[in-house]
DNA sequence: TAGAGCCTGGACAACGTTGTCAACTCTGGG
DNA sequence: CCCAGAGTTGACAACGTTGTCCAGGCTCTA
């Protein structure tokens, strides 16, 4: 009945109280030796050494962290770990933490505004310094209180919706604009567009760069040319395919991140006569295709790095205001890019 | 004088109490209505809230973590969150936790033992309940003290070194018996075989079942048709190429993983005779090279949500000794492996 | 040899939360 | 009109750690 309590511990781990117990010696003495402080005799230190390695004593953080305030972690809120583009991204992130001493929690939004923002309070229940958020949503007012209570955060890849913060972002529309240049610039007239969803930020960048281009060509584009929607293949497929056989099939095609153009790849392969492809987003292999894959690259762990730098920076505590940080993209023709259009 | 406690405090984020004073409540009383614990009338629970959404309060999950005991979050050492082997694993182990209502903290080992320690023991530290380890080291009795203290483990993809305890793994050596089978079916009398380290279990046991495979047909070896070590393209191109041109060439190559078939990919696609190859690992787009890579696929997602359940069972409190869980692979004909050898 | 000063070690409170338990209010029945 | 009992509410201790501060023992010097 006196110790009702250790049914909820959990396991049943030593703790300073018991090493200082076992090396007789005070409870903050224990803490000295654990935190590597001075004015502990080696003799005394030896003894304290002793009975952590014996009990298999390891310090409870979560006491620390709330003894300190700090916790040491950054929280990463992205679309998909899995996702090609977003692994260096992430990696990028880990490494710029490491440096700062920091542990990464991380999960995926899978694209669903709820459960970004369910991740992204999550973690800052977990105390972490500071946030990286890739938007899964428009709107981010839900981490208001939070960054007021002094959560760093920094989005990339899209700008936050409705929230003035720190973002770093590729250039989209610049990159769109040069990619779809390019096909022109090969004799394309008939280019389509296939982009992810309406509602995320870089598909309409991109899109509003190919319309950017085309304009500056003096090329009308056909309603039946764009297409936005979900990444999944069968989607992308479908919009391909209507592409090459509408009324006024396309020559060649944008796409607008590394998923459509993986599908865009297959598609094309089994067309019946050569389309020319230029995808966002670099991936690997695509020298090795045939044709190889002419893209627009973006540099996804320059982009965390970028990032974590910057959120880094702020914990560190400088105050200048929100910046917007811009990458650029790289066009890298590699071939497929530069096939001429089938004669009518 | 009174607070100089302030300054250590992280920002200065309301608590339980300040909520309570604001409500005009006990501090007990906002607990239960934070955690929707019932016997608190419509009333009062409304001030609470009204009081929690005014000061932007959110529950400090480290004093609650310290009071129950459990973190509700688990720990996953990979060797590389970029690496596109793992990142399916990462996200299927991510899946898993999220349907059990925990979070996920991980990072990369970089194959360096050390690195793999500090995170494994850091991840202790803030008392995961459970940790997934894809091993780097082969000693893993550090772990000892933490397991015995209750935390949950699991290895995946390597078996743990000097320490028994879950492993899920894919059958390396079956596997890769298999893919060279295939290249001998196919008329291959001298295969080359470019591997991993040899610290690293996986690299050995493939390297075991090419052997068997070789000895099954009654085919000689040829000790300059093995190479093991690091996967960075530099060595494994030069590995490969000396295999292709040496004093005995072989007609076709068998790689070890998905970082040595790229490469492999590569040099085969700049020789001048055509070249059989079999790789370990699936990869995206491996069915649009040409020829088509033929591989030896193992499902990392499998791997990953495999162990996660395992350990969630651990959590549950299953206590049935330590299991060796040994996931089939599949060989996938598509091409490459069915060039026959060039006549000598 | 006494006093000053330094070094080591320990008692104690506080971080923000939750479990226990007791006190309080209110309703309805006798 | 009073009491039993149900339903609410709050005071308090504890989780394991670290910062503060003081006590005691030592060395060194005058």
């Amino acid at each position: 009945m006196a110790d009702t309590n250790t049914q909820y511990r959990y396991g049943n781990r030593p703790t300073m109280k018991d090493v200082a117990a076992r090396a007789g010696v005070g409870l903050k003495t224990v803490s000295r030796v654990v935190n590597g402080e001075p004015g502990v005799t080696p003799d005394t230190e030896r003894r304290v050494q002793e009975a952590i390695t014996a009990l298999g004593f390891r310090r409870n953080d979560s006491a620390r962290i709330l003894r300190k305030g700090r916790t040491a972690s950054i929280g990463l809120v992205l679309e998909d770990l899995a996702d090609p583009f977003y692994a260096p991204l992430n990696r990028a992130v880990e490494e710029v933490a490491r440096a700062h001493g920091a542990l990464l929690i991380n999960g995926s939004s899978a694209e669903d505004p709820e459960r970004e923002r369910e991740l992204a309070l999550a973690f800052c229940a977990r105390r972490v310094d500071g946030l990286i958020v890739i938007p899964a949503g428009d709107d981010h007012r839900y981490l208001e209180p939070e960054i007021t209570a002094g959560i760093a955060t920094v989005f990339v890849d899209r700008p936050a919706g409705r929230l003035t913060a720190d973002v770093v972002l590729s250039d989209s529309f610049g990159g769109a604009r040069d990619g779809v240049a390019h096909l022109v610039a090969h004799g394309h007239r008939r280019i389509g567009f296939i982009g992810d969803q309406a509602h995320i930020h870089t598909a309409t960048e991109r899109l509003r760069g190919y319309h950017a281009a085309m304009r500056a060509a003096g090329l009308p584009v056909d309603e039946s040319w764009v297409s936005l929607g979900p990444t999944a293949p069968d989607r992308v497929r479908a919009a391909a395919e209507a592409m090459l056989s509408g009324p006024r099939p396309v020559t060649a095609l944008f796409a607008g991140n590394n998923r459509v153009t993986v599908t865009a790849v297959r598609v094309i392969a089994a067309a019946a006569r050569p389309v020319a492809l230029v995808g966002f987003d670099d991936f690997e292999l695509a020298d090795l295709l045939s044709p190889a894959v002419t893209v627009v690259a973006q540099d996804p762990a320059r982009l965390g790095r970028t990032a974590a730098e910057r959120l880094f920076r702020r914990l560190d505590g400088v105050t200048e205001p929100p910046r917007r940080v811009e990458l650029p993209t790289r066009l890298i023709p590699r071939g497929s890019g530069e096939i001429p259009p089938a004669e009518d």
